[in-house]
RNA sequence: GCGGACGUGGCGGAGUUGGCAGACGCGCCAGGUUUAGGUCCUGGUACCCGAAAGGGUGUGUGGGUUCGAAUCCCACCGUCCGCACCA
């Protein structure tokens, strides 16, 4: 068969051939090299006078399951970016590493024994042949890995510069813990109990620098997830309760944990989105995960002293009737009395509508608040979060005490219910019924009374159908709008002052009037709290960078520069440190605990040589994509983890693609919208760390950021719901096939275990990498997801056949192109070429790029003459940034010996974008009639005269008069009658 | 429930500021090359009427603004994504 084509058809094979010729060539070339400005990759002649430009990928996970042809989408397109900005003179700094600490790799270990290094690094070794095979243009010499001892060196070095800062509120920055300590020194900062530092011992001093820093060890409650046998972070467990990976059950425990202080970072982590070049949704997605809400916390007086609220609405304090604390709140216990209080509901002792059944039934009644309290507390934690969040029934349970409102010295009963979380606010919450849906559930389900504190305006009593009133038990729901209010004044009584907030007509009015008034008491005050909680940092895990912290008698030191890096130990066995996935109550060991010599060091630490005992617990995998953007600029460094002029250089401030100055950051950052919030946070806040220690020179890491949309694949599944072969699957009529039986079609990921996977390395041999990257780009935007479609794929080589075909003579492999120039309608459509696809790829918008390159091949295939070299040179050189292995051997072939990646991109004529005539639409009434060909510079009279005289146009007219024509120059012509 | 994004041929998708809807590719139809199939080449391809010229209808649905709407506004329907008792 193959015998029978031409010898130099490009086919496949040739493709092949040329892709790896070129590929060797590239490499050792250093084609994509990008110099610095200083240090070893330094070549100033190479820097001066180009703009830089930082593109960057989300550096993947070296996984061993291999690439499928989704995967390199995101790094084709940020190639084709980078190749386009080469051709206009920018020093592209282009580069791939890889994200290689994990769990997969460390439970392989686990079951084969292999050594997760061992593992890793052959994955990683597979990765980067499959992705030189596409012909990614990166920077070879600036690839990292995470596990790198000579990268995590550096990701400890940052622990330690986090560990040894804290954060000054009044600076809203970052500082030195040396300058806390200093300032505590010298009594210009007073020690919490107000002693002179120097009255206080070695182990009091450190407990309140351990205090301040920014990661901190403390007993907190954590998510405990026994299947993977480690603490997880809130962002890695999702809102069923489980863990992200592994999809283990996970449990909420109290246990001693290192965190990160994020929290403190949390308003400029807000406010400088607005620094940002991002998809509006992915801020969205950062500001409700910050969640900073602005309210009120206010205090009420209870036996075991004040119960601290937070709320949003102040304003709605004479409304609060009840009290509801979460069950595991610190106060319960010292709250709960001996006995119920005299009268007390028999339902305000049961949690719920089923305990009540149950009573019905003859169970008993908890014979004491304590006894409820502890009913209540058990059956919560038996409770999955799954569970919890199925059942929106509330439940709760009063806790036999009451406390004071400020606002108006009433007595309100305090309840405990897991509707109110311990991990926001205070824990406690002051329940105002007819302002708060949950609430007004809660009150109507145990008969507390509901006070109502706004009036509600007439439309909100028609959308009910009730009649006016301010009786609430007509009320169906709570009112949570803006209205009037009413009964929310108090005189003054027993030391309180008079307040009154029924002449206030808007929220914002009230809230500022009641928070004076807290303040003044001394009751509460203005306050912002955030749904963002401190990272949990700590994993019990063995694959991951150690801590550079070792313990004393007082608590955590870290590790001085010199003695890093801390290197991961070998150890016998990466055994299952996971429990029963079910068991809340099992404990994580940490691996490292095992190594015994290991875990004990001797350091000196200033104060002389002494044994240590390290820390245990390694870094979550997040913590080396917290900075790897940064070692790219500076692989090699020993000294530090980037030099400052090369940091400065690439990520200082800079140029926005509109032309505005930019705070800096990576100039355009490509990577899928499920890191929303878990990289694109962390990486945020240890770079703002770094900014406010002077490391780096810019608040953000990346300034301009893209999602790039998945390709996605069809999945097959038989009656049985067994997944089928999907390259087996017909479809005759809508209907899909797989050996005879009907089969269902499902629409999502590719994968493996769904028999749908399409690999890169299928496509290279059935078609090469040039045309793979082509329909990759062809298919949509960027930011778009759209299934693969492997049939689709030959368009593509289709079109680089034709291409080749107008260069190089497929008998011969001739070049058949002529010096002779081309025609003037071709020199005007490479023109309109150039300029488009400038245009297109400046907007990332590689699809229509190609688009029109198609266009251009279809007019050269379509004329007789010989293609000129006039126009195959401009040509060649937009093809090559999306399919540079045929690119640059058609530019070989053209004659020229330097590669084409650095050839500048091509200039078009000016003259020839305009055309001398034109032709525009001519509507009647809107609608298009007709077709006038006019001088491009005709007036308004012309154009409407030439209009007029079009036949179907005057027939549409039928004689009658225009009562106007309106004339867009260089638009069309409507004539309205 | 709250928040966000998006609805264009058989399919993937084009469509600067409102100004010729459907670029380009797949698929499909017809023709050519070929012993045949495939490859390759040429032409056609939103839907309806018509031999054609041309006409009518069309960008999820219904309204609105405008000389003119896929594009702007309102309501609704649908799909996808995020959050989910956050006080």
């Amino acid at each position: 068969m193959a015998d029978e084509l031409p010898p130099f058809r490009y086919t496949p094979q040739l493709a092949a051939e040329i892709e790896h010729r070129w590929q060797d060539r590239w490499e050792a070339d250093g084609t994509y090299e990008a110099p610095n400005p200083a240090g070893p990759l330094a070549d100033p002649e190479g820097v001066a006078g180009r703009p830089r430009r930082y593109v960057l990928d989300m550096f993947p996970y070296p996984s061993g399951a291999g690439l499928h042809v989704g995967h390199p989408f995101g790094f084709i397109s940020t190639d084709v970016y980078a190749r386009y900005r080469r051709t206009k003179g920018d020093n592209v700094l282009h580069a791939m590493g890889y994200d290689s600490f994990g769990l997969p790799a460390e439970q392989f270990a686990v079951r084969t024994g292999a050594h997760p290094r061992t593992t890793t690094e052959a994955n990683i070794a597979t990765m980067r042949r499959q992705l030189r095979r596409i012909g990614l243009g990166h920077d070879a010499r600036r690839s990292v890995a995470t596990t790198d001892v000579a990268f995590y060196r550096w990701t400890q070095w940052i622990f330690t510069q986090i560990f040894e800062s804290w954060f000054d509120p009044e600076a809203n920055a970052a500082r030195p813990i040396t300058e806390l300590v200093a300032s505590l020194e010298s009594g210009d900062r007073p020690t919490p109990d107000g002693r002179a530092w120097g009255e206080l011992s070695e182990g009091e001093r450190r407990a309140i620098i351990d205090d301040h820093r920014l990661v901190y060890s403390a007993e907190m409650p954590v998510n405990w997830c026994p299947g993977l046998g480690t603490v997880l972070a809130n962002e890695e467990v999702t809102a069923e309760g489980r863990s992200d990976i592994g999809n283990y059950p996970v449990f909420r425990r109290n246990m001693r944990q290192w965190v990160m202080r994020i929290t403190s970072y949390a308003d400029r982590l807000l406010d400088d989105l607005d620094l940002l070049d991002w998809p509006e949704p992915i801020k969205v997605m950062q500001r409700n995960w910050i969640g900073r809400s602005t309210g009120a916390r206010v205090r009420f007086a209870g036996e075991a002293g004040d119960i601290e609220v937070f709320t949003t609405r102040p304003d709605t304090l004479f409304g609060a009737t009840f009290m509801v604390l979460a069950p595991e709140h610190p106060m319960v216990d010292a709250l709960v009395p001996g006995a119920w209080p005299e009268g007390t509901p028999q339902r305000w002792k049961l949690a719920s509508q089923d305990d009540v059944a149950a009573v019905a039934g003859g169970a008993a009644v908890p014979a004491t608040p304590g006894e409820a309290v502890d009913a209540y507390r058990a059956a919560a934690a038996a409770k999955s979060d799954r569970e919890r969040q199925e059942d929106r029934q509330k439940s709760g349970v009063f806790i036999g005490a009451t406390a004071t409102n400020p606002v108006n010295g009433r007595q309100v009963p305090v309840f405990i219910a897991d509707y109110v979380l311990m991990g926001y606010g205070t824990g406690a919450i002051m329940a105002v019924p007819a302002g708060d849906e949950r609430d007004f559930d809660f009150a109507r389900d145990y008969g507390l009374p509901i006070t109502a504190i706004q009036q509600p305006p007439a439309e909100w009593y028609e959308a009910h159908g009730i009649e006016p009133t301010l009786d609430t038990t007509a009320w169906p729901e709570a009112f949570v709008g803006e209205g009037d209010y009413v009964g929310s004044a108090a005189d003054e009584a027993d030391g309180r002052s008079a307040i009154d907030l029924n002449g206030q007509r808007t929220i914002a009015g009230a809230v500022e009037l009641i928070n004076a008034w807290l303040e003044s008491q001394g009751r509460g005050e203005a306050a912002i709290t955030y749904r963002l909680r401190d990272w949990l940092f700590s994993r019990q895990r063995y694959w991951g960078e150690p801590f550079p912290i070792v313990w004393d008698e007082h608590g955590p030191r870290s590790v001085p520069d010199a003695d890093l890096p801390v290197e991961l130990p070998e150890v016998d066995d990466y055994s299952p440190q996971a429990h029963d996935p079910d068991d809340a109550d099992s404990n994580p060991v940490p691996p490292l605990g095992r190594v015994e010599d290991w875990a004990e060091v001797e350091l000196d630490l200033g104060d002389g040589p002494r044994t240590y005992r390290r820390e245990l617990n390694v870094m979550p995998q997040w913590a080396g994509s917290c900075w790897y953007e940064l070692r790219y600029l500076d692989p090699t460094n020993e000294d530090r983890f980037v030099d400052p002029d090369v940091e400065r250089y690439w990520m200082g401030p800079g140029v926005d693609r509109n032309g505005r100055e930019t705070a800096g950051g990576v100039d355009l950052y490509v990577g899928g919208v499920e890191h929303a919030v878990l990289h694109l946070l962390y990486a945020r806040f240890w770079h703002k760390v770094l900014f406010d220690l002077g490391h780096v020179s810019g608040p953000e890491p990346f300034h301009r950021l893209v999602n790039q949309g998945y390709i996605q694949a069809y999945a097959f599944t038989d009656a049985r719901g067994q997944y089928v072969e999907a390259d087996q699957v017909t479809e005759v009529d809508g209907q899909y096939f797989f050996d005879g039986q009907p089969v269902n079609r499902e629409y999502g990921k590719m994968g493996k275990s769904l028999k749908n996977m399409v690999t890169p390395d299928e496509m290279y041999e059935a078609f090469g990498a040039d045309t793979f990257r082509l329909y990759e780009m062809s298919g949509g935007p960027l930011e778009a997801s759209r299934p693969w479609s492997t049939r689709d794929v030959v368009g593509m080589q289709r079109f680089l056949q034709r291409l080749w075909r107008n260069f190089v003579d497929e008998d011969t492999g001739e070049l058949v192109v002529v010096d002779e120039p081309a025609a003037d309608e071709t020199r005007r459509l490479v023109a309109r070429t150039v300029a488009g696809v400038d245009a297109d790829l400046d907007s990332l918008q590689a699809n229509t790029a190609i688009a029109k390159l198609i266009e251009l091949n279809n007019h050269v295939t379509k004329s007789d003459a010989p293609v000129s070299r006039e126009v195959a040179e401009p040509m060649v050189q937009l093809l090559a940034i999306v399919a540079p292995h045929i690119g640059e051997e058609l530019w070989a072939r053209l004659g020229h010996d330097s590669s084409v990646v650095w050839a500048p991109f091509p200039a078009v004529d000016e003259a020839l974008l305009t055309d001398d005539t034109i032709e525009l639409p001519v509507q009647v009434n809107g609608k298009v009639r007709g077709h006038i060909t006019v001088a491009a510079d005709a007036d308004q009279a012309a154009m409407t005269a030439a209009a007029l005289d079009v036949e179907n146009v005057a027939a549409h007219l039928d004689g009658a008069e225009p009562r106007k024509v309106i004339v867009v120059p260089g638009r069309m012509v409507n004539i309205v009658l």
